[in-house]
DNA sequence: TATTGATCATAT
DNA sequence: ATATGATCAATA
């Protein structure tokens, strides 16, 4: 992706004000803004919007490691939403670590440490509506209430010891209740060294932890009293 | 039609 | 190759 970025937030607040401007405003304004063409849909280019939104609030850049505001560790994700509010899809949060996974506690797992601190800024995802004309949402700066740090944590535990005890081939996405562990790969092809269930090391297909959509609707229902997409919203109902 | 399993693009 | 950004599309 080429064009213009904009300088990094050097605080919360303004990382969430800047974000504020963004509500009410669709990709197509702020892609031309950045000097960027809008996709005609997100078959090929499925992280568009993503890295879209990243660019209009100064993230670092993308598919580098690290949080997208490394200086304020906070992870920015947009979040596709229906008519309705709800997420269109689950939220992909990070590849699991195939044969680390058993000796991570909750605390100290990537899932926890990219969920402690998150942006949400919700897009009109159905679609149906043309990439540019969908209209970002109101923000959410969030972390984790005690209530669904503990149900994550839950799913930490359930699902690494599965995979730690060398279940991986057998693990599906029905398994956890707000985290699932689902492919996450180029194509079906894609094979990387973890564990059977005897340690032996065999090549497994790449996966993700996900969080589910009921997980994340009610991240943005419990924070809009109004509909998430308040600004952007011009349905009838 | 909601969900699971599969896949696409880009940067390093 | 791996990590980033996710959504697509077949299936149950």
């Amino acid at each position: 992706m080429r064009g213009a970025s904009a300088p990094p937030p050097e605080s919360e607040r303004e990382l969430l004000a800047r974000a504020q401007s963004l509500a009410g405003r669709t990709l197509a304004e702020l892609a031309a803004e950045l000097g960027l063409a809008v996709p005609p849909d997100l078959r090929r280019a499925k992280g568009w919007v993503g890295q879209l939104v990243e660019r209009a609030l100064g993230a670092c850049a993308a598919s580098r490691p690290g949080p997208d505001f490394a200086a304020l560790g906070v992870e920015l994700k947009t979040l596709p939403l229906d008519r309705h509010g709800r997420p269109c899809e689950t939220t992909f949060v990070c590849n699991v670590p195939m044969r680390a996974v058993s000796e991570l506690s909750w605390r100290d797992s990537p899932l926890c440490h990219k969920l402690a601190r998150v942006l949400w800024v919700p897009v009109e995802g159905e679609r149906q509506l043309p990439v540019g004309a969908r209209h970002v949402g109101a923000p959410l700066l969030w972390s984790p209430s005690a209530e669904e740090e503990a149900v994550l944590a839950g799913d930490w535990e359930e699902l690494a010891g599965i995979i730690g005890r060398g279940g991986i081939e057998s693990l599906t996405a029905r398994v956890g209740r707000a985290v699932q562990v689902r492919p996450k790969a180029a194509h079906g092809g894609v094979r990387r060294r973890s564990l059977d269930a005897e340690g032996t090391s065999i090549d497994a297909l790449p996966r993700g932890f996900y969080l589910r959509v009921s997980f994340t609707e009610a991240i943005v229902r419990r924070s809009y009293a109004a509909p998430a997409l308040r600004r952007g919203d011009r349905s009838t109902r």
